[in-house]
DNA sequence: CTATAATCAATTGTTGACAATCGACCCGAT
DNA sequence: ATCGGGTCGATTGTCAACAATTGATTATAG
């Protein structure tokens, strides 16, 4: 029932498919931070014109996916704890009012929506792939921000949500064990279920925060080693 | 000391230049919501080409300023309660991180600066001019998000600042009245300036709320008087 | 040998022509 | 009179050639 409208969706213009194809080397990783991107190599493997492909990098940079140094280069954006750092802080702050507007105008079907991803969720979590507990997750995050009916919120957050895959990929941010994750989601779905604005906020915003400490934490634990590394050894 | 980098400052490739003149007409209400712009026309204004001025577009549109419709159009983005509504709940969950991070981080020399701004702000009041006052409110959010040291954040906020200006001068949010508006831009400062992070973050969450409230109070009222008109009367 | 300036190839920036698409208009059928 | 289909002008989408800028390389002077 959706298939129908994608042709009039605006997926169809090439400079889309050039960036969401892009899109999807950067985010999944098979092109690194800080590689240089040519807009002739591009245009040559997708087949299409070097301007289709500056409408596409363009796009990117938007999404804080590309960077570009006027008249010299393109260049896929870094990764480190700081760029990570700032995602979350951010993610924090827009899934806290997410959460809050979610809990303020949830709908039955909005409800049902939640307990559908979250028992997805569960059922990743016992199957135990990885791939698809992250999935899942993201998932529930972008139904709860959905409920929102926040337009900008929405569509900021879906750019952050990818901008946090590529970071978590090449900064290596392992997810906590399985039952915190879900019991956290379980707490922010059932206070967004309830309409408890407040404590959805809350939970969104500690969810996230936790996430950073533990970067942090993970950033020093790895500066102290490589210090003892070169240091005192 | 500043005009020097100018030079090398991206400001000078043409599409930047045509973006920057055509965001002028827009968030001074020369372009009037949902006006639409043809690419030809707006080419031949600016002396640049086609392909320059579709550049500068879609950066507008990924600045929220203009909407794009595939193979129609483009026009420059509406302006509306709801629009509005969007604009100031994601500027209180910004500038109350913003303000959060700005009082864990505070330098003198942050201090100094946010005293400068505010005592402009303050001249301003005294002084009466709207254009002046506002300009001077602007800013002085501006130095609390700099203050921050969050790359993303800072971006986001500028393009928020600009869409909230457009939206402003369509809406006809007027400003509060000139002592509260002080006075609440001093508590914010001196949370800020004091290191009073929880503080800081609930004056600015406040402060944008309290537009909020307002906005949609009017709102409420010319409904209701619309009502009155075409309805008992 | 180093520092400086000129040269050049690689890359991005800009343009005008051509193709694809859309919405309004017109026409005929019912 | 209204509805459906086709035509046409206006507008956006794509492309390939041309211009401008950069950073690296080389030559040169001290």
């Amino acid at each position: 029932m959706v298939a129908l409208e994608s042709l009039k969706s605006q997926d169809r213009l090439l400079d889309r498919q050039a960036a969401n194809s892009i899109r999807r080397q950067i985010v999944n990783g098979i092109m690194p931070p800080r590689h240089r991107l040519l807009e002739t190599e591009l245009a040559g493997n997708l087949e299409v014109s070097r301007g289709t492909i500056r409408s596409a990098l363009m796009q990117l940079a938007a999404e804080g996916l590309v960077c570009q140094v006027a008249f010299t280069k393109w260049e896929v954006a870094p990764a480190s704890v700081h760029e990570a750092w700032e995602l979350y802080t951010l993610r924090a702050a827009l899934e806290a009012l997410a959460a809050r507007l979610a809990a303020e105008r949830a709908t039955p079907a909005d409800r049902a929506e939640l307990e559908k991803v979250f028992a997805e969720l569960e059922k990743a979590a016992g199957g135990g792939d990885r791939e698809a507990i992250i999935d899942a997750d993201f998932n529930l995050h972008r139904v709860v921000v959905g409920m929102s009916g926040h337009g900008r919120l929405i569509q900021q957050h879906e750019k952050l949500i990818q901008q946090v895959r590529f970071q978590m990929t090449h900064i290596g941010l392992t997810a906590r064990d399985y039952h915190h994750l879900l019991e956290d989601h379980r707490a922010l779905k059932d206070a967004v279920a309830n309409g408890d604005a407040d404590e959805a906020a809350r939970l969104a915003q500690t969810h996230n925060s936790a996430e950073v400490e533990r970067l942090l934490a993970e950033s020093v634990e790895e500066k102290s080693a490589a210090a003892g590394r070169k240091g005192p050894g």
